[in-house]
DNA sequence: AGCACGCCGACT
DNA sequence: GTCGGCGTGCTC
């Protein structure tokens, strides 16, 4: 053999890449497999860099103990991706493998019959409906469900209606529907909407044509800027086909899908058997289905999250990514810490891709690359249903005793006394923050130093950093009762329960939603099942809910007020996506904003829905501070138990930094300050040239000893 | 990251 | 006399 000696990179946090000796029964071994080796005391799956003749390795070589694929998962596209990561990231290559390419493969799992739930046809069926509806609601919203989709399981569809079996067990007695059994093979088949025959307008085949042309030439990068209900799905739909009809695969990103289902419906009726979904409740034999039908080219379109981004494609044509402002593209932990969208930009870039990113509210970034001519915008101004903009009015809470003004509260009334549905928004989770009047103490976390936060139910005040609970039940520095002031989601709910007592109020957020639930809860509300739905941000103000007569914003002022430079982008955000919600028909929809400081520029833009004079505020803000996109950011924790070791070894990391080319700013306590029994102290660097900063900040970690304790955190 | 080796305090 | 703390160093 030729070159005897595998380069592997490891899962697991180092630099270094080990050799191993290939055996004999393995000498076609190809650049890109998997392989399994034996790695200290444990064997592992590493990843085949390179073959070589020899080896720098003083010591023995081991032989690698088996291969996992017969054909590379890594093409030299891959691998160029990932070495662009380790960089860009400061990050183990190991690990950015392991984030790239499915723990295991062939699945080749027998499909398995399944139970699924089946409308009689269709004439009849509608008939139906209109009988059972005020006889029996929740029969009648089964049907209709039955009536969007194909091939639901009982479980789907019980799910996605949050009706319980007994009004099925009702429906299945009448004869209306029946169970069949029918082979799935997981998830292509499920929430098969029926198509539905669109046009495009003007500005939809104008985009199109601009990608089409792009996907032509091999490079481009567009940003699809339009409200929600403008049609950008079916210029995404109309994008991949094009990148289809060129013998190109197309990636599509979603910030989550379990909070689509209508887009990967939409998905799923136009590709079919072609189309991969990847996300993260995907058990790992479903994942690995998905991987072996894109490796047998089977699937030709991948609808994804953020993971998605870093599966290696052949001949990658096209990159969509969805609501491309959402945080939910940034992965923080654990390792590799990367964002999809710069992923993606890069991608394109290293594989010839056309990349589309689509938001009514781009972010600041993509905004600035339109400003720079980096991204070539295309508008989609119109709205596809034709429904009027809402009336926006703002209300100044200074004027205002409590959380509710009566602006919001007849607003309320009204809505509900007219059969229409309301969305409250309200950024606190809890029932209200712990003062003690005598004192005039707010009790905060020990650790955190952030205000602490009473939960009702278990009637405790608990950290919603790092989830501390305090053992105090009255004042901790005087011992009196205290006084629960401001209004988190449960003390509102409270209230609006007993406002309203014949409507269904709804509360959402993460205390009251386990995970995957989101959809089933937003489903519920979608059928109008639910009246008033009040909930933090997760309740989606994006989407589109046509029966929602009234969208509050209950304290914009808690939005404003985070402690991030993101803030101000986050806030408008929000804000203008609930201003730009629409009705449904002629009915108006009402967008009611409160606020202690209704002069704010970002509340002012929002209102008016001017993105444009927003952007450059704010642009002109992070100029100045020098922010991400004029500087970069990088942010480094040490870690240690020890709290003044800690300090200690972020002012030893300072001083070293001296003479590198970047702002340091800090040391300041990370959040949450204590984790896993470290504390945390954090350096922030800010640099226009990162590409020289990275290599020497990691440099002095390494000569300072400081590798175990410090981790880098590149934005974005 | 794991996991070993290795050198100093409280216990059968 | 041992058990066990976590500080340094290695894994081809």
């Amino acid at each position: 053999m030729e070159q005897p000696i595998a380069e592997v990179a490891v899962p697991r946090p180092l630099e270094r890449t080990f050799d191993y000796r290939i055996p004999e029964h393995l000498s076609g071994l190809l650049p890109g497999v998997r392989v399994r080796v034996p790695f200290g005391r444990d064997q592992v799956v590493g990843y085949v860099l390179q073959r070589k003749a020899h080896s720098a390795f003083g010591g023995k070589l081991q032989p690698l103990i088996d291969c996992l694929d017969d054909a590379p998962l890594l093409s030299p596209a891959a691998l160029a991706l990932a070495h662009w990561m380790v960089q860009y990231y400061v990050c183990p290559l190991g690990l950015v493998l392991q984030a790239m390419l499915p723990q295991r493969l062939h699945p080749s799992r027998p499909s398995r019959n399944k139970q699924v739930v089946v409308a009689r046809p269709l004439p009849q069926t509608l008939g139906a409906i209109e009988q059972l509806r005020g006889v029996a609601p929740q029969q009648a919203r089964l049907l209709k469900t039955l009536l969007g989709y194909d091939n639901l399981t009982v479980r789907e569809l019980l799910d996605l209606t949050g009706c319980s079996y007994g009004p099925l067990r009702g429906l299945l007695l009448k004869g209306w529907v029946e169970l069949q059994s029918k082979p799935l093979c997981g998830v292509e088949n499920r929430f098969h909407e029926r198509p539905k025959a669109l046009t495009l307008n003007g500005a939809q085949q104008a985009a199109v044509d601009a990608i089409t042309a792009a996907i032509g030439r091999g490079e481009g990068t567009f940003l699809l800027h339009g409200v929600n209900g403008s049609g950008k799905t079916e210029v995404y739909l109309n994008a991949v086909r094009m990148a289809l009809e060129t013998d190109k695969m197309a990636l599509v990103l979603v910030p989550e899908i379990s909070l689509t289902p209508q887009l990967l419906s939409r998905f799923r009726s136009r590709f079919g058997q072609r189309l991969a979904v990847l996300h993260s409740a995907l058990t790992e034999a479903g994942r690995a289905r998905e991987w072996s039908r894109l490796c047998q080219g089977e699937a030709r379109v991948v609808l994804g999250v953020r993971s998605a981004s870093l599966v290696p494609l052949e001949r990658l044509g096209l990159i969509v990514i969805d609501e491309e402002h959402e945080p939910s593209y940034k992965q923080a932990s654990p390792e590799p810490r990367y964002h999809a969208r710069t992923v993606a930009l890069q991608r394109g870039k290293l594989e010839g891709a056309v990349v589309l990113l689509g938001s009514a509210t781009p972010s600041l970034e993509t905004f600035w690359r339109c400003e720079t001519g980096q991204i070539q915008r295309l508008s989609l101004p119109e709205r596809v249903v034709s429904a009027p903009a809402p009336r926006v009015r703002l209300v100044d809470m200074n004027a205002v005793h409590g959380w509710l003004s009566p602006v919001l509260e007849r607003a309320l009334a009204d809505t509900l006394q007219a059969k229409k549905q309301a969305m409250l928004l309200l950024n606190r989770r809890g029932y209200g923050v712990a003062f003690c009047k005598p004192c005039q103490h707010t009790q905060r976390c020990p650790r955190c130093g952030i205000v602490l936060v009473f939960h009702l139910k278990q009637a405790q005040l608990r950290c919603h950093y790092c989830n501390y609970v305090s053992p105090h039940t009255s004042c901790e520095r005087c011992g009196a009762a205290f006084e629960l002031i401001g209004a988190g989601t449960q003390r509102v709910e409270t209230k609006l329960k007993r406002l309203f007592p014949s409507t269904c109020v709804e509360r959402m957020d993460s205390d009251t939603v386990r995970r995957g639930a989101h959809a089933a809860l937003l489903e519920r509300f979608r059928s109008g099942q639910i009246e008033l739905l009040l909930g933090t941000q997760m309740i989606g103000v994006g989407h589109d809910f046509p029966g929602v007569g009234l969208m509050g914003i209950v304290d914009a002022d808690t939005l404003l007020s985070v402690p991030d430079f993101r803030a101000a982008e986050r806030s408008f955000q929000l804000l203008a996506q609930a201003a730009g919600r629409a009705g449904r028909g002629e009915q108006r929809a009402e967008v009611i904003v409160q606020t202690h400081h209704p002069q704010h520029y970002i509340v002012q833009h929002a209102l008016r829905n001017d993105y444009e004079a927003f952007a450059k505020e704010e642009l002109a803000f992070r100029k100045a501070h020098r922010y991400p996109p004029y500087a970069t950011l990088i942010r480094v924790s040490l870690r240690h138990k020890n709290e003044d070791s800690a300090l200690q070894q972020a002012l030893k990391l300072q001083a070293a930094l001296a003479d590198v080319a970047c702002d340091v700013v800090g040391p300041s306590k990370g959040l949450p300050f204590r984790w896993r029994g470290r504390c945390r102290w954090e350096l922030l660097l800010k640099t226009e040239d990162p590409k020289l900063v990275k290599p020497a900040l990691l440099e002095r970690v390494k000569q300072l000893g400081l590798d175990k304790s410090a981790t880098l955190n590149v934005d974005p």
